[in-house]
DNA sequence: ACCTGAACACCGTTCAAGT
DNA sequence: ACCTGAACACCGTTCAAGT
């Protein structure tokens, strides 16, 4: 919007674009925090002061971002014989889409493009919820608890992801816990032990979520209703 | 550590303490990004340096800070006649903690004291767990379903809180849905309506998470096993 | 022991001025 | 139309110097 149409005299030192596509790269490499307009002007050998003609400031070209990002998302789409099956298709569908870009749904957030974005994830799992047989609701009910389940497990995951190394660490904790003698009601050392190992998210990303697809699609009502 | 045991000369200007007090009435009002140095010394009265002489740098503030948050935290003890509904109240009992300190999970976490900070609700979960006749991995898959749920649902809603208003927002997406024809394999117009409603987040944590536990806690096992 | 100002290397942003 | 340097108000941090 900053630009008119006009036929360039001399060749521009640096183009919109190649603003744009200088901070997708900073972003991408060192997260949101690391990209400022200083290091932009350096990387593209210009001054500070052009790239605010180019993309006006820092949130303008945030925002410039965040659009591309959203608009070149993948359309998600179920697979799968029954509804449950289909559901968790989408969940999948959506974890990994959200762990592909990382630091979207917090860009996305602080620019008040949440609803806009979830809008489809939303409208199909809406679709095979309702296919399921639930309605009303129940069935928004059930789709903002997949939504939440997932969107709530990939924030988790990323936390972890990027986070340096914990000390103690679960490992050494539960190793000390094995170690100790046992208070009253503790758990058994299987269950110590398997909570030393690492975590495998997409283990426990399947059956966290199956559990909670096959409850809310199960005939019998998650909550009192009439 | 920086000061050693004397007799004071003249009554100092500002205490440890005093900086660790100033710092969490700040991190508390503005968040982390609002602690500065210089305001905190501005808020004081005091040169930036002195700040630095009592806690060293603003990291190891930020230490310090989390440190104190953690031990003050109270523990969860669960409550209820059966073991779903106990680990229900577990599951709400953390979610209060998490909410109740919005910035802890993040300040933690980037500290590497995750584990340690969820060591003794993880110890909980796991005690409930196997009350309810769960065994070694699979109750260990138990454990971690429950906390990653409840640790993601508290981050969503945490986006939500702070963020601004979302525009277009969900209501203004699903009434122009309902205005639409709609296509094959759409949502019926309940749904629409209901999606199209604020969420309630108690009532969503309360059944997504009570779905998640009872499959979680039911006798058919979640995923194939020998 | 405790506090100070000066200095350095970073920020985002505005403005008047160049071509 | 496009780019520049100077300037301002912010950061965190170090250092030598004061009392």
């Amino acid at each position: 919007m900053t630009q008119g149409t006009a036929k360039a005299a001399r060749t521009p030192a640096v183009s919109r674009r190649a603003v744009l596509d200088a901070a997708t790269r900073l972003v991408e490499a060192q997260g949101v925090a690391g990209l400022s307009m200083r290091k932009l002007a350096a990387e593209l050998g210009v001054a500070v002061t052009s790239i605010y003609w180019h993309v006006g400031n820092r949130e303008a070209l945030l925002d410039e971002l965040v659009q591309e990002m959203v608009h070149g998302l993948d359309a998600l789409s179920p697979s799968g014989p029954d509804p449950t099956t289909r559901v968790l298709s989408l969940a999948v569908g959506l974890r990994r889409v959200l762990r592909d870009h990382p630091h979207l749904i917090g860009l996305v957030n602080e620019r008040g493009l949440t609803p806009a974005m979830f809008l489809p994830s939303e409208r199909a799992l809406a679709a095979e919820i309702t296919a399921a047989g639930l309605t009303g609701a129940r069935a928004a009910e059930a789709v903002r608890a997949v939504q939440y389940h997932v969107i709530g497990f990939v924030l988790v995951e990323r936390h972890t992801d990027r986070s340096p190394e914990q000390r103690p660490s679960a490992e050494e904790l539960w190793q000390a816990e094995l170690a100790a003698p046992p208070p009253a009601g503790a758990a058994d050392s299987a269950l110590a032990r398997a909570l030393a190992a690492p975590v495998d998210a997409d283990r426990l990303f399947e059956i966290s979520t199956g559990a909670l697809v096959r409850a809310l699609l199960a005939p019998s009502p998650p909550a009192r209703e009439t």
